[in-house]
This record gives structure tokens, sequence and C-alpha cells, in this order.
DNA sequence: GAATGTGAATTGTTTCACAGCA
DNA sequence: TGCTGTGAAACAATTCACATTC
């Protein structure tokens, strides 16, 4: 998962389970594309191929938002889009701020597939004056000093936060005063937020590394066995200070060493 | 979570659980951050504020690596970062290619973020010939007809995918087939791929809708009683042309209605 | 005394398998 | 007959609480 949230009860929201609600956009996705082709109804088995999960969770899950298939005959594509749509809320508009118009921030400007689904980018906000009215995405840039007029202005409550580590905190602190309650973070930074403030995160290195681990893990035992006996390019470790050459990992001993 | 697995069993790698590893990521952040502070040690208590996860869970966490912690004291930072990084796979270098040299693409190339965790952008590649040679973030551009040449040559297992939807699946088909076993999916589509083969996806749209969801709870019950009585701005509603007029939601009854 | 490491309890999620309905 | 909807079973993740160790 790409992500996590941060604060929030675990409770489920109105019963759904969050790990539904996670996987709503993805029938909807599906069920989009079906849509476009016309295609009038689908089984739970076809849906859950094209969503990628299989059919017994994808059932249980529509189970949680009420009776909206046919037994026998599977669901109606264009009713399904519209009962997921208003669930997660895609039936009315959200304007979002994005914050940061570094490369990132302004290839989500550019990203097509917000607008595509009740979003739209009210505001791009950069705390370069020198971007200050440049137009990105066709959007003007406005400098942060109007930070909290802009949101306000536009009635956002979510917002994007695309700066580096260091600014993205206080520029949480100063969107979640002007009002935000929901924000999605791809600063590699933990946010704190008060109660009642959600927080999604993206950090595209956090991806790599999980798929590293497993990579490795492919790689063998094999290798594993190569580098316990041999030199691999580990990076310079050195001799460690403190106590502790007794540690014991479940992989066999390792020397008290750490890279330099 | 802006993430999820696509095939590949619910096993446990090594006996490390998923949420385990996907939760490493973060901690090897936040030791990173005292290191470079000089922060000699930590205890779970600090260390699990640091990574925005309670410490029960991040002591579970570490049990599964091993026993490298020191009661009545916490963990040594240095040592800690390297027995984390070693576990993901990040004592060696992973050559990377990214498809697909878009606004995101470019965005990802220029990201800092991969190159400081052992992650080396070794290719751009991308199929307009316009493109070719010209350098993103310092390296040319190569043209997608050598994709295969490109991955074996530079001994390449990890793919970064970042071109439009359409051209996803024939991309991943051309990298698994050029020895790519780990893809990153930056596409809105579901990928398929062959056993063996691990697919972490990253939708940005995906974690709005999902945010969306509960924004929209916030905004009260009071709104969906509004909602429920009068006008707001859904979506054009147009009467639903099939059977059904009974289907029941757990939120009351709703009228057979869809977007246009 | 302080903080780790971990069994046991709890909670959440997935899968199974089949009753019930069109 | 075919496919949904859902209890019940299996599995996974989280949290508790405390014995253990430094």
């Amino acid at each position: 998962m790409a992500t996590g949230r941060t604060h929030r009860p675990a409770t489920r929201s109105r019963g759904i389970p969050e790990a539904t609600v996670a996987r709503l956009p993805l029938y909807l996705r599906a069920l989009t594309g079906l849509s476009e082709r016309s295609v009038p109804t689908v089984s739970s088995e076809e849906l859950a191929a094209a969503a990628g999960v299989n059919s017994a969770k994808l059932r249980k899950d529509f189970s949680y938002l009420g009776s909206y298939g046919t037994r026998g005959v599977g669901y109606d594509v264009e009713y399904l889009v519209y009962q997921i749509s208003r669930e997660l809320g895609l039936t009315q508009d959200w304007p979002v701020v994005i914050v940061g118009i570094g490369n990132l921030g302004a290839a989500l400007a550019n990203y097509g597939g917000f607008a595509s689904r009740g979003f739209r980018v009210a505001a791009l906000i950069d705390a370069d004056p020198a971007m200050a009215g440049k137009p990105v995405a066709g959007i003007p840039v406005q400098h942060s000093d109007d930070l909290e007029k802009i949101i306000s202005e536009n009635g956002v409550s979510i917002g994007v936060i695309a700066t580096p580590a260091g600014a993205a905190q206080p520029v949480c602190d100063r969107l979640v005063a002007a009002g935000v309650t929901s924000i999605l973070n791809f600063a590699p930074t933990v946010l704190s937020v008060p109660e009642g403030v959600d927080v999604r995160k993206v950090d595209l290195s956090i991806e790599l590394q999980i798929l590293a681990f497993h990579e490795q893990r492919k790689a063998g035992e094999d290798a594993a066995a190569a580098e316990a006996g041999g030199g691999s390019e580990v990076v310079t470790p050195a001799v460690r200070g403190g106590a502790a050459v007794d540690r014991k990992g479940p992989d066999g001993d390792m020397p008290a060493v750490m890279p330099a």
C-alpha cells in the first residue's frame, strides 16, 4: 500500500470497513471502463477480474453498500457507478489546492485523473515569489502569503502538499488552521494534525523500498548465502562503538557493523 | 493506502508480515533523521512518535527482525539503520528504469528521494521519438524501441511505469519479458503479470477519492439529510432504463437514478 | 527503574461455502 | 440454473499487559 492514514478512530465510518473504502475507487474505475464500452451488466466474477481482486471479496464489499445486484444476473453497470460515486462523495465537486509547485506539484496540476473525478484544482500555491503569476496547467500560481484567503474564498477542504519535507508541517498547520480537513501528503515527513483531520500519504521512495525488499528475497537464499560468506557491495561497514557483539537476527549472527 | 499489491502469495516473506515490511521504510526514515542529528539511542516510544505509529506496534515489528534493542535503554540508532537497510535490501544498488517521460515521469526522474536510498535511475524511456536524446534530470531519454536492450545491459529488475493508461500493459509485458520482476505502476490500470512478478501501484486519484469519502462523512449526517431532502449539486440524474426501482441501500431507499 | 520482547486477547480482513432469489 | 448476499471459518494485524533483562 502506497498509503496510510494518520489519526482517526479505527471505527468503521458508517459501517463500511476501511479496506472496503480503499477498494471502492478501484471498482469505480473498472466500472467506468465498462460503462464507456456500453456494457449493461456485469457479474461479480467479471468485475472482480477487471478490478484485480477476487470475486468473494468484491461481493462482500458491495454487501456493505447495500443490495445492488440481481441474483442470477449480476450488477447493472450504470447503477453501480452511481451508487459507488455517491458513496465516495464524488457526486459533488471538491475544490482542491496544491501547495508546492515544483516538479511534482506541477505534474499533479497537469494530471488529468483529478479533474475526471469531481476534483477541481482550485488553486496552486508556492512560496517562491518568482513563481507567482506564472501559469501551470493553465492556472496561475499564487503566493503562499495568501494561503488562508485562497482556502476560505474557494471553500477548500482538501489540500495536497507537494513541498519539500521541511516545509510540509508548517504548510499543513496553516492549511488546517484555514479550514482544510483532509490532506494528501507527498512530502516525506510524518505530519501531525489535530483530531478530525485526515492525512493520507504517498511516498514514492517507500514504494520502491517495499519492492526492493521482495526483489531481494526473489534473488534467493543463494544470494543471501553468498553475502554472508563473501564481499558484496554493502556500503563500507565500520566496526560499531558500543556494547553488543552478541546481537542475533533470525538469519544468523550478524557482526556488529553499520554503514559509515 | 495509496497502494496495493497484485499477485503474490499472502505468505509472509521469510516470516516478516507484509504490514511490517510496509512500515520498515518509515522507521528507516525516522532513524535517518535521528542519525543526522547524531542521536545515539532511541526508545521505542520516541521512535514510534517520530514514525507516526504506536510503540507496541513498532516493538512487535522489530521483534520480527531480531533482538536489536537493549532493555532499559532502547535502540542504537546507527545499528538499527543498518539492520533495517539490510533487511530492505538497500545495502545494494538498484538500477531502475522509468518508462513514460511525461509530466509525472519527469517529476519522478527529478525526485531526489530515489537516489538517496540506493535507487539509481539507470534510464529514461519514452515512446515519443521527439523526446529521444533530450536530457531530463540530466539523463538522456531513450526511445522505447530499445527497451529490451536497455533493461538487459543495465541489469534492471525494477521498472517504473508512468505512461498513459493505454500503454501501461504493453509496456509492462515488455518489461517483464526483458527480465524486470518488480514494477511500480503509476498508470491508472490493473496490470496483469505472471507469477513471481511484483506490482505495486500508486494512483493519485484513488487517494483523493478515499479522502473525499471521509470528508463527506465529516460534513455530517446533516448534509446527508439535506441532500436526501432537496437539490444539491449532484450531477444531473436521469431516470434509469432497466428494471429495479426497489433497490435498497443501508441509508434508505434510493431512486433508480444515475449520473448522465 | 526503565524499556524491550512477546505470549495472549482482541480486532479487522479475507476466504469459504452455500442458502436464497431471480 | 446462475449468481448474489452473507453467516461462519480462517487468517492477519494490532493492542494489551507483563515477565524479562539490562
